[in-house]
RNA sequence: GGAUGGAUUCCCGAGUGGCCAAAGGGGACAGACUGUAAAUCUGCUGCAAAUUGCUUCGGUGGUUCGAAUCCACCUCCAUCCA
């Protein structure tokens, strides 16, 4: 089986341009491809670890990736699937993001001996100089076609409108793959399905003005859940790659507690578990699906943080859940300003602790009955702890099932 | 540039002088049930020294005993016209 018909088994496609040519390209490990990467936060997130995992898994098949950092497309901002404008980001943000992905991209993928490369668009698309860019690739640009194109008309009917700015991002990819074409022989473009039409931009751009064909467009499937929503974002955020942003215990839950009927859909397209592997899970019914959910964590964990933080954020999930021994848990430590007469409430020990937001929070979390101390239920939002009862390994205090930190002195 | 309609709490959205910390829904959170799932049911959802007090309805001033609500100016947004 090639690569792209793995690809497919794994249902990571969406939609190509032109089956049998990169079927012939990729198998053969004739492509030189490329996907964008905007520098909009300064880590990689989980809809950009897809990304990576299908980078690295068309380099094991002899192809040769070029990660392109929108230095120039960022300062633009792409409208597509965006209710809201971008915010636009300052040179100096764009320039420390992309050198945050450039530390993050390399775990992943091999740039050794020239294996795969890792462009900024700045460094063409900056020098642009307007009238010229005009000149050069207006005329190829349909602006009938272009208002048909989904995101467009999408954003046209929302609130907010389309700025000229935004129209204008389809022309800079379209720019870019006409540039990557013409510096190294790229003749691949992958993206998420929601820049399909972006990408097609660019190899229209590079029929009419080179009078190329072989340059081809390939989609991701976005990876969504049962619900139809993006997967890989929180109420609080996306889910981070760096540690510092989500931990990997964090990382681990994410994906420890995704829906029956997104398991086996993660494990297929996120895993570099065989396939043989997989379709035998594919009957896994019920209670069962919990095992095919600790392994999807655990593999995920183990590719993004390494193998001993999966096994640690396996262990102490666990633990954590069966109730029994809690060594690794988050630990907030109390310090004598926070004392009031030489004690601090229930409440206080919530709120500070950030188990909390407010007081307020603290206090209806206490009175629903949410909020335990050692595995007691506490009931009275009064109760009080003093500095003896917080000392050597303190308490652990948990709000929900999920949430718990281990309370000492400092 | 002109006309019209808007801006309410995390989001959508009601409220057009006191009964308003502000209906309803969504989401979030907590409880029950479970499998760390889904569905369902219940509670809860500004802050606090908590039967009370304080701060909130785009911004700034004003009218009034009393303003999310009335007036003036300003900012931003949408639609139509240019």
């Amino acid at each position: 089986m090639g690569i792209y018909e793995e690809l497919q088994a794994r249902g990571l496609l969406a939609q190509v341009t032109d089956e049998e040519g990169i079927r012939n390209l990729i198998n053969n490990g004739k492509a030189t491809f490329y996907i964008g990467f905007d520098p909009t936060a300064d880590s990689l997130h989980v809809g950009h670890f897809m990304a990576l995992c299908l980078m690295k898994r068309l380099q094991m098949a002899g192809n040769k990736p070029i990660a392109l950092l929108g230095g120039g497309t960022g300062m633009i901002g792409d409208p597509s699937g965006k209710t809201d404008m971008r915010a636009m980001l300052t040179k100096e943000t764009i320039q420390h993001n992309i050198d945050c992905f450039k530390e993050q991209m390399s775990r992943f993928i091999d740039f050794s001996d020239g294996k795969a490369m890792m462009v900024n668009n700045a460094d063409w698309l900056l020098d642009l100089n307007y009238v010229e860019l005009l000149r050069e690739v207006g005329p190829y640009f349909s602006v009938g076609n272009m208002l048909r194109a989904e995101c467009f008309k999408q954003r046209m009917d929302r609130e907010g409108g389309l700025t000229f700015l935004e129209f204008n991002y389809m022309i800079m990819q379209s720019y870019d793959f006409l540039e990557l074409y013409r510096r190294y022989g790229c003749n691949l473009q992958f993206g998420g399905d929601d820049q399909w039409s972006n990408m097609l931009g660019g190899r229209n751009l590079i029929h009419k003005k080179l009078g190329k064909d072989d340059a081809e467009a390939m989609t991701i499937t976005l990876l969504l859940n049962s619900e139809g929503k993006k997967m890989g974002k929180t109420v609080g955020g996306a889910v981070w790659l760096d540690p510092k942003k989500t931990s990997p215990f964090d990382f681990y839950q994410y994906w420890r507690n995704v829906a029956d009927a997104d398991v086996l859909k993660c494990i297929r397209m996120l895993t570099f578990l065989p396939l043989e592997e997989i379709d035998s899970m594919d009957k896994w019914e019920g209670a069962e699906l919990n095992k095919a959910k600790e392994i999807l964590a655990y593999e995920l964990t183990k590719l993004v943080h390494g193998e001993e933080e999966a096994i640690k954020a396996q262990e102490g999930a666990r633990a954590l859940f069966s109730g029994a021994g809690t060594t690794d848990m988050p630990t907030f430590e109390i310090t004598e300003e926070m004392l009031l007469d030489g004690k601090i409430d229930i409440l206080g020990i919530l709120a500070q602790s950030g188990l909390c937001g407010s007081r307020s929070e603290a206090r209806r979390a206490v009175e629903q009955g949410g909020v335990t101390v050692e595995e007691e239920k506490v009931s009275d939002v009064k109760t009080c702890y003093t500095p003896d009862q917080l000392a050597g390994d303190g308490i652990v205090v948990r709000r929900g099932k999920k949430n718990y930190k281990r309370i000492k002195m400092a």
